[in-house]
This record gives structure tokens, sequence and C-alpha cells, in this order.
RNA sequence: GCCGGGAUGGCGGAACUGGCAGACGCGCGAGACUCAAAAUCUCGUGGAGCCUGGCUCCGUGGGGGUUCAACUCCCCCUCCCGGCACCA
């Protein structure tokens, strides 16, 4: 007998696989198109086990898609641009492009130890310039459509980085890269309207109904849409109005201050010439400078001062207080608050801290709330209207919509909607990444570069100092330029686009990758996407999901394709863990997968990681289960060598009806098996217990195997026996070919296939052989488990209940008792109640 | 605080639409092979008790409920993971 030997097996396959120059990706076309795409990795240096089972996953559904007849995009390249290259450079002196080029060539080779069926040729690389060639052409699309513009602002700034981060890429107060502390800086920055597609990112979440539930709540959340009005509170001196946004006009009555961001430009202009004029200075300018951390997480203790000046509530044409307080955001809303201490916990406070009039202008359902007693403020959206004017005894949620229509009709305010969401900076004070299309020219100001200069090329000669600031800026030759539209002198841009433009559309760049005159064709484009099955990590949840929906809108409506979204279906799969923590350099608990597959093979690999846990869930690294894997890998090699003989001039397996009972038995469990690993890959992607099934299959042959009547092992035997048996070895190989191409393959050419058995033909379960010979009826009394009884599956209720009642087992519990109720359910159970 | 997800043997995890809880794998125990070990193969393996065929009771985070029957449905609670959070 030959050894499974998978260091020749292996790299054989691959080479062979590789040098079929047939097109994966054009195979099939019998059941329409399959989209299959995993995130693709930034090229850090070598593969860690979280790619290898992300990889796998996107192999496995993408393989037997395949064999089930589809035509399969599954596409691979790499997020090119980034800072660990322009560290790299830094730290060792190599330039980004060749640490970047050589990281993506080793990368590719141990995709390709992997046994990962890539079309290679479709290859996406994105800091060739034939790729960002379209993230600049993409600019200027939307700088035309003012969906790219600039502006001075206080930005998101690491000082590890020495770069610009957008909202997205903080994360509690930390950059999302390199953890450290995020500072506020005020920056010239180019950002990109994302909020314009606000409302369709949000309603689109509905109709993603191939999303994981999480993944759409962190979107809303993100989103963060909140309706309500704008109400305008005039000045008491007659000079103006502050405007507010509020979700709860109901309350309006009950407005007894005002608070204003310490940022707010009224401020000045309200205090000017009062006694509070210093002191409400000092405190703008203290609170302007709070901790940002301490800012974002609300740790702080909240104050305000009063301005000295008063606006006129527009419903009780009462005057009310002006404060500043130091909780309120001029970033979101009008940057000024109405403030109900009845009716909001933190107004309430902040009233007792002031001694600021409390009034209760929604009643609880028993009336009860007095504005001295109450403890809290009352936050329910339910009750009563009280205490506000013709509006009172209106339920609330009549009165909301009452008072709006009232402030509309007297142009007091206006129905409005706030988001959360930002619009994204895209501006990056670093080298390596794509160039931003503009010039400035002193005479002309902003001009875009002409779509037929593109691309910008990234130069190659730039000092990598450190220092900061953008080193295309030291570049002479870079940034010198003439102006497009005078000719004159002038310089351009040197910031580089944030990475997440480059990720945000490469899904279509896959499905013309080669294309030179446009970022993708709209044919190709239209019978790929969207993508029918997308895999990745859920720290992208947020970040490069919402950047790719917004792309995906936007291209749609520059009419360069109709799908509306890029991803139908969504699988965010677990991390790799191993004793409790992540697997990371610092804490020591790497495994290599180079170590893996030399000593076990990649199959080996392949199968561990699917079988030890659902995709979505993490997946605990253990040794001795990857042992098991091999060890299944290797019964199966033996079991299949040692059948070759017998197997290979094997007929057609004979019908259910005339099957003896030990063919029929295998035959069974054939199609049984067919069908749940069928079952198993369609609904949720569970490879755990699809290959569970077809363990449990190969132990159901090996026994049956081993109680082969003597006459029969010979490659002569008993016809149908060996038929069956061979089909059950085909079936074996195929449904197990996804996990493990490599020895599928190579014991499909030892059954005497000339074929692939990739081209080979999913299975398909014949109804005849998945009804079982016996089925096995519970017999329960009083709900409880008493005996069971093997039937025929079509024996009816009457004459199973008569052999129930014979049952020697269930004497004790019926004898002398009554039977008051009876449940059958049929193939099932039969309990009795007594 | 709000939202989402989760808790099942020693471990990873199964269980259709309410119908035999613990599939499959790991580990562990016993045996076979071997001079021996490794590898491999066979059998056993939720807990407790009676007893050695077999039987009984308990058991899916905790407490109640619905039902002939609950890991599954309903109510309350605990803990864990993730997201959002002075967002007006």
């Amino acid at each position: 007998m030959v050894k499974y030997d998978h260091t020749q097996i292996e790299p054989a396959w691959q080479a062979r696989w590789l040098a079929r120059q047939t097109p994966i990706t054009e195979d099939g076309d019998r059941a329409g198109k399959y989209y299959c795409l995993v995130m693709f990795p930034y090229p850090s240096g070598r593969i860690h086990m979280g790619h290898v089972r992300n990889y796998t996953i996107g192999d496995v559904i993408a393989r037997s898609h395949r064999l089930r007849g589809r035509h399969v995009l599954h596409p691979m390249g790499w997020d090119a641009f980034g800072l660990p290259a322009e560290n790299a450079a830094i730290e060792q002196g190599v330039h980004p492009a060749s640490w970047t080029m050589h990281n993506i060539s080793y990368m590719k080779q141990q995709l390709q130890r992997l046994g990962i069926s890539y079309d290679w040729k479709r290859e996406v690389t994105t800091c060739r310039p034939d790729y960002y060639h379209w993230n600049q052409w993409f600019f200027l699309k939307m700088y035309e459509r003012d969906l790219a513009y600039r502006k001075r602002s206080a930005v998101n700034w690491c000082p590890k980085c020495r770069t610009v981060l957008a909202n997205e890429q903080v994360i509690d107060g930390a950059c999302w890269r390199c953890d450290s502390p995020v500072a506020q800086k005020e920056l010239e920055q180019w950002f990109l309207r994302i909020t314009a597609y606000a409302e369709e990112l949000l309603a689109g979440c509905d109709r993603l109904t191939g999303w994981p539930e999480r993944v759409l709540t962190m979107q809303r959340n993100w989103i963060g849409k909140s309706e309500g009005a704008e109400v305008e509170f005039p000045l008491q001196d007659g000079s103006g109005a502050i405007t507010i946004f509020t979700t709860r006009p109901d309350t309006l009555y009950g407005a007894t201050f005002m608070s204003l961001a310490p940022e707010h430009p009224l401020i000045e202009r309200l205090i000017q010439g009062r006694p509070e004029a210093a002191a409400v200075r000092a405190f703008a300018e203290e609170a302007r400078r709070l901790d940002r951390t301490a800012r974002l997480t609300g740790n702080f203790e909240k104050a305000g001062v009063f301005t000295g000046a008063h606006a006129i509530n527009p419903l009780t044409r009462q005057p009310i207080p002006i404060w500043v307080g130091n909780f309120v955001l001029m970033e979101y809303g009008t940057g000024a608050i109405m403030a109900v201490p009845a009716h909001d916990q933190r107004d309430f406070e902040f009233a007792k801290k002031y001694h600021i009039p409390i009034r209760v202008v929604i009643q609880n359902a028993d009336r009860s709330l007095r504005a001295e007693t109450m403890p809290e403020a009352y936050t329910e959206e339910a009750g009563w209207m009280a205490d506000s004017g013709s509006f009172t005894n209106l339920s609330q949620a009549a009165g909301k919509t009452t008072i709006i229509n009232h402030l509309v009709a007297h142009a007091l305010g206006k129905r409005t909607i706030n988001y959360r969401l930002r619009d994204w900076g895209i501006s990056r004070q670093r080298y390596w990444g794509t160039p931003i299309p503009i010039i400035y020219c002193d005479a002309c100001g902003v001009v875009p570069v002409p779509e037929a200069q593109l691309p910008v090329v990234l130069p190659r000669d730039v000092p990598f100092t450190g220092k900061g600031g953008s080193p295309l800026a030291e570049s002479a030759e870079f940034l010198n330029t003439t102006c497009p539209r005078c000719g004159g002198k002038a310089r351009r841009e040197t910031d580089t686009m944030d990475t997440f433009v480059d990720s945000s559309w490469y899904f279509l760049r896959y499905t013309a990758p080669r294309e030179t005159a446009q970022p993708f064709r709209r044919e190709a484009a239209d019978y790929w996407m969207p993508v029918d099955q997308y895999i990745g990590g859920i720290e992208h949840a947020v970040l490069h999901l919402l950047y790719s929906r917004f792309f995906t809108k936007v291209v749609r409506d520059l009419g360069l394709t109709s799908a509306d979204e890029p991803f139908t279906n969504l699988l965010t799969q677990g991390m790799v863990i191993k004793d409790g923590a992540k697997m990371s350099k610092s804490k020591g608990n790497v495994v290599d997968p180079n170590v893996l597959i030399e000593k076990y093979g990649a199959d080996t690999a392949r199968l561990f990681s699917l079988f030890a846990a659902p995709p979505e869930k993490d997946l605990e690294w253990d040794d001795q289960a990857v042992e098991g894997a091999s060890r299944f890998l290797h019964r199966v090699w033996r079991l299949v060598t040692d059948q070759t003989g017998r197997v290979q001039t094997a007929g057609a397996p004979p019908d259910p009806e005339r099957a003896s009972p030990r063919v029929q038995t295998l035959q069974r469990a054939t199609h049984q098996t067919i069908q749940r690993v069928t079952a198993d890959l369609d609904k949720s992607f569970q490879f755990n217990t699809a290959i569970a099934a077809l363990m449990e299959f190969y132990n159901t042959i090996a026994q049956w195997q081993a109680s082969t009547p003597d006459g029969a092992q010979a490659p002569a035997g008993d016809a149908d026996d060996r038929a069956a048996l061979a089909e059950a070895l085909r079936a074996l190989l195929v449904l197990l070919s996804p996990f493990a191409p490599h020895l599928t393959e190579e014991l499909w050419q030892r059954l005497g296939h000339t074929a692939s058995i990739f081209a080979e033909r999913w299975p398909v379960a014949d109804p005849r052989w998945l009804k079982d010979e016996l089925v096995t009826i519970v017999l329960q009394i009083n709900g409880k488990l008493r005996s069971q009884l093997q039937v025929p599956p079509e024996l009816d209720e009457r004459e199973i209940e008569t052999r129930a009642l014979a049952d020697p087992k269930l004497q004790p519990y019926i004898e002398g008792k009554t039977i008051r109720k009876r449940i059958y359910v049929p193939g099932r159970l039969l309990n009795l109640v007594v």
C-alpha cells in the first residue's frame, strides 16, 4: 500500500492546477453566476492562521458552487497601500514599493500552498497605477458632483501614525491601527460626502437580509438617525434668534433654559458688555481644552455658566436664560439646545445644580408627577400633555405631531432629521497611498487634474524621514507643476487618500481587472455584481463595509452599474484563538501556517480550521484536534487505496427494490450523507457538521467493509456489493473535495479517473434511498421515555399502539391505569398519558 | 443606560418546525498488535445510585410558566462577549 504523503501530493497537484490553463472563472455556466469574495489582505509579510481560516471558508464555498454547476468568480488581490510599508521604509530603509511587492509574492505563494482556487489572472493590486488611477478618477467624479470637498476643520490626529483619521477609524478615542490616543488638530482636509447617502444607507440596512444582525445594528447605530425639529428661540433683545435641534418638540413648554456649545459663534455677541463676559470666556476656553477622551466618554463634570442673556420660549413667550454648557457639542445638531429639566435627565441634574425652574409638561399615566418632588426626569415617550396651553390633555404622541405642525405653520421651526454620521475625511499626510488629483494655483485656486492627465503617479524618490508632514511635499519635482487652467505656476496636493478608498470598489474591479479605459466594464459588473457571498472579519462592520456601500451607490448614480448594494450575503468569521487569546506575536501564541502545512499538509490545515467551530464563532486552536483531522484524512486514504481494485471495474449500483439488505445499508448511508452535506453547506455554511457527516459516513463504510463476506473481498467479488462501494467512495471523495482538494484529487485519479475531480458534478441524493427501512418509535408514558419500537416506516398508528401496549417494559406503567390521551407523531414517538 | 449576540459533558461543539439531549472530533480508560515504544485498530466514556443482562433518578446559566412533551416557546433574573452612548 502506498502511504499518504502530503509532501508529494500537494505540490504536485498545485502545479498541475496552476498549469492547467482553463480559466476557472469560466467553468460551469449551467446554473447561473456566483460571485464569492473574501476580503483581500493587506500584504503585511506572511499569512497567519486567521487568513487560513478565512480563505479556506471562501474556497470551500467557491469550489462547492463550481461543482454544483455555477459560473463562479473567486478572485484575490492585495490591499497594498498603507502605513506598515512606509514605516518599514523609515525603520529599515526599504522602499515601500519593494517591501510591498516582496510581501505580495511571498503571500501569494503561501495561498497557493493552501490550495485555494483563485483566478489569479484577475489579481488586483491597489498600489499599482493601473488601479489607483481609478481612485483618482472616482475622486474627480465626486468632486464634480460636490461629493468631494475641502474644508478646514478639527480632525482626529494620530500622533504616532502622524496622520489624520476618519471618525470611523477612532475606536474609544484611540487610533484603530496603533491604539494611540487621538488628538484634535485643525487642518485643511478633503472629505467625501457620505452624509448625502445617510438615509439610503440606513434604509438599505432593512433590505440586507443576508447580513448578520449585529453588523446591521452597528451600521444603524453609526448612522445614528434621529428625527425631530429645529426651533427658533428669539433673543430677548430682538437681535436675532438661536436655532436648536430637539427630538422632543412635545416638551417645548417645559424648556426653562438654553445651552450653547462652548464653540458656538453667537456667544461672543451675547456677552458683549455684560458683567458675565469674562467668566463666560474663561469657561468656554476651559471647556474647549477638555481632554478629548474624557469628552468622548462623557466622563467629566457637567457644568455651565450663565451668559446674562435671555431668549424667548416661542410657545410660552416667557424669557429663559441662555447658558453655555460644556457638554453641548458643536458638531451635532445646531450646537445649541433647549433644556427641559422635567423630561431630560441631564437637564434635570443641571437644573438642580444651578437652581433653574422645572416644569412638568408631560404627565405619566396616573398624572402624579410634581416638579418639586420628582427624583429624576420623566423621559418616557408616553403619557399626556400638561401645562402646555392649547395642547394640554393631548396624548404625548399626538402632542408631538401637533406641536411640530404648529411650529411649521407659524414659521417658528421646521421638521428635521439629524444624523450622527459625519462626512468621510480622506486626506492622509503620508506617502504610501493614492495622490489626491488636485492642483492649487495662486491665480485659479483649487483646480482638479484633468482626467486625461491621470494617473497622478506617486513618485518613487521621496525621503522617508519619519518626521511627519506629507512626504510628497519634500519632492520638488512632484510638488511643483503648472496649472492646467492658466498654465501658471502651481503646486500639487501632497496628501494621499485614506486606503479605505482603495477597498471601497475593488470588488467591481475584479469583474474587469485589465480594463484600461475605465474602472471596470459595465456589462461585466452588471453580470457579476452584486457579490453573492462576502466573507471577512467583523472588525470592518462599520469601516470598510459602510464605505463600500457608499461607493457602490455613488458608482450607481454615476451610471456605471445597476447594483444598489455591493454584498448580498455577508459571513463574518470569528477570530482564531489560542490559550484564550487572539494569536499575536506579543503573546507568543502564534501558530505558523507554514509549519502546519509542512507537518500535516494543507488539507489537514483546511479541514481542521473548518471542523473545530462554526465559521462565525471564534476558533480555539487545539494541536491535538489538528491530529484528529489528519487522522481522518489518513483513514480515507487507506480505505480508498485498499479498495481501488474492487471499485475500479464496478458497474452501476442496483435499484432499491432489488438490492440485498447489505447493499441497501450502504446505499442509504451514501444518499443520506449527500443530503446532509448539501443541506449543511446550503443552510448557513455549517462546515463543521458537514465534516462530521462525512466522518460518520467514513465510519459506516469502514464498518460495512469490515463485514464483507470473504468471497466478496476479491476484485471479482459480488457485483452489487462492489457497485455500492464504488458509489459510496465516489460520493465520499466528491463531497470531501471542497474541504481537502489535494487528497481527493489524488484518490480520484487512483480510482482510474482521467479528468479532474473538480470537473465532476456534485452528487444528487436519490429520494428513494432517503427513507429508512426501519424507524425507531419512542414510547413515552406521561412524556417520559420508557421504551422504543423498531418498525417499518409505513406502519400505521393503530398497529404501533397495539405493539406498544404489548411491550413488556411498559407494563409496570400502564397496568391497572386508564389511558387518557395518546399523542402520536408519525415516525417519531407515541406518548401515552395515564 | 440603550441595542445586538451568547451560556449544553473534562474540552471544541451537535440537536429539523417543541418530539430519544450530548452527533462528530479531542481527551481519558480498557484491550489487540509489538521484545518494547510510537503509529494503527477494537470497545467504553454526562452525573449519581441500585446492581453487574438491565433498571431508576438527576442533568442544557438560575427561578417561574405554557404543554402529553421544552436546550427549543413565554415571563423574571444572573453572568459573558460585541457595539453605541452627555447625540439634545
